[in-house]
DNA sequence: GCCGGAATTATACGAGCGTTCAAATTCGGG
DNA sequence: CCCGAATTTGAACGCTCGTATAATTCCGGC
């Protein structure tokens, strides 16, 4: 029998767990989908991973890594005091320049993470215990960007934000629908000029109320 | 043996299938568990509304129908030419104001849409046939309220408040526990307040560009 | 070159799944 | 009052699910 794996086994179920959980959500695929898709026998998920639930977080985990650390280098990178362009993107970009030369893989990943950022199920397993620290490094940026904020309209700010690259991430296809070819989903870079300017006249705009 | 039902058994099933399908997602719940929530027999659900699939679109259609008719009503009473902030709030109040006063049957229905409009695997199917319609009736007064934009750009600002809103509507309560209870999620009103002003200057910008 | 732990294989278990259907029941109109 | 249609019941079908486990293979260190 010949060799098809160049990467470990690990990665394999990684991968096509990461596809296979965007494309049809948690409970929209069994062990046996993912360890086929990735070549290898169905009890190699548990050997490796655990219950399934772990395995999901596996997943999320292993690109949440390398996205906080990168974000949180290019907000800590940013002149004091920041723009709120500045700081939008720093956030935004790491992820934008990742979905766009990263590889499939990456695709995936953002629209895993609109599903679960839309699920109250994930929000506290996931969400919490994943991003919080660079949000929370987000709004002490946006307090010196913006110090005559109420800082609770930069939470919601971030919130605001945040529904929307969730949603331009995942790349659903919808628009492209809508203006009947003339907006594309997957042009990201052209979608992400602006993007940032409409948060940051969002941010502005609640800074003085 | 009593009659707890004060409602048809169609719409007990809707409702029980509403609030799990919101809670657990289409694949996290079954017939047992939504007939069996609805106090009815497994077989009802079949018999009333065939497949599993179509009693997910048959929840959606319900109040997707109540909605968009509100919505297009009150775009249709805007002065002319409406406001870009008129035209927000003409499409969002509608569902604000349901998810404040109109039980937690909208409250479900809230989570759902969110779920579903950033899944691809529903976007097709539910997002275009359900919400298009009202969605290009936006576009449309977004031209007239912001003559020197680009279409595009209103399509792109259509988009980013399309993921700001359907977050803050699921009320994913991600916010309340970053923020340390300075913000709480069900405070749609007071939200809502912060929304659409976010949203109208972010359109404006677009339009400058 | 063999030994021991890590990795992989093959198989099985009990439970729950969506769907179907015949029989029983309910109920409004002639 | 009763008949036929609409609704409800209860049971069953074939299938897939996540998990567990014993047996087998792989492979680096002595």
């Amino acid at each position: 029998m010949p060799r098809p794996s160049p990467l470990p086994t690990k990665d394999r179920i990684l991968d096509a767990a990461e596809q296979l959980f965007a494309d049809s959500g948690y409970d929209g695929v069994s062990l046996r989908q993912i360890t086929s898709a990735a070549g290898v026998e169905l009890a190699l998920a548990n050997y490796h991973f655990g219950p399934k639930s772990d395995l999901f977080i596996a997943v999320v985990r292993r690109r949440a890594d390398e996205l906080n650390h990168e974000r949180m280098a290019l907000i800590a990178a940013l002149p004091e005091p920041p723009t709120i362009e500045g700081l939008i993107d720093a956030f935004a970009r790491p992820f934008m320049e990742k979905s766009l030369r990263g590889g499939t893989g990456w695709k995936s990943y953002a629209r895993l993470i609109a599903q679960i950022a839309n699920s109250p199920r994930w929000t506290q397993a996931v969400m919490h215990t994943q991003f919080d620290p660079v949000a929370e490094a987000f709004i002490k940026g946006a307090k010196r960007a913006l110090p005559d904020a109420d800082p609770r309209n930069l939470y919601w700010g971030f919130h605001f934000m945040l529904g929307a690259m969730t949603m331009t991430f995942a790349e659903t296809g919808r628009i492209d629908v809508l203006s009947r070819g003339k907006c594309k989903s997957g042009a990201l870079d052209k979608i992400y000029q602006r993007m940032i300017p409409f948060l940051a006249a969002g941010f502005r705009r609640l800074a003085e109320a």
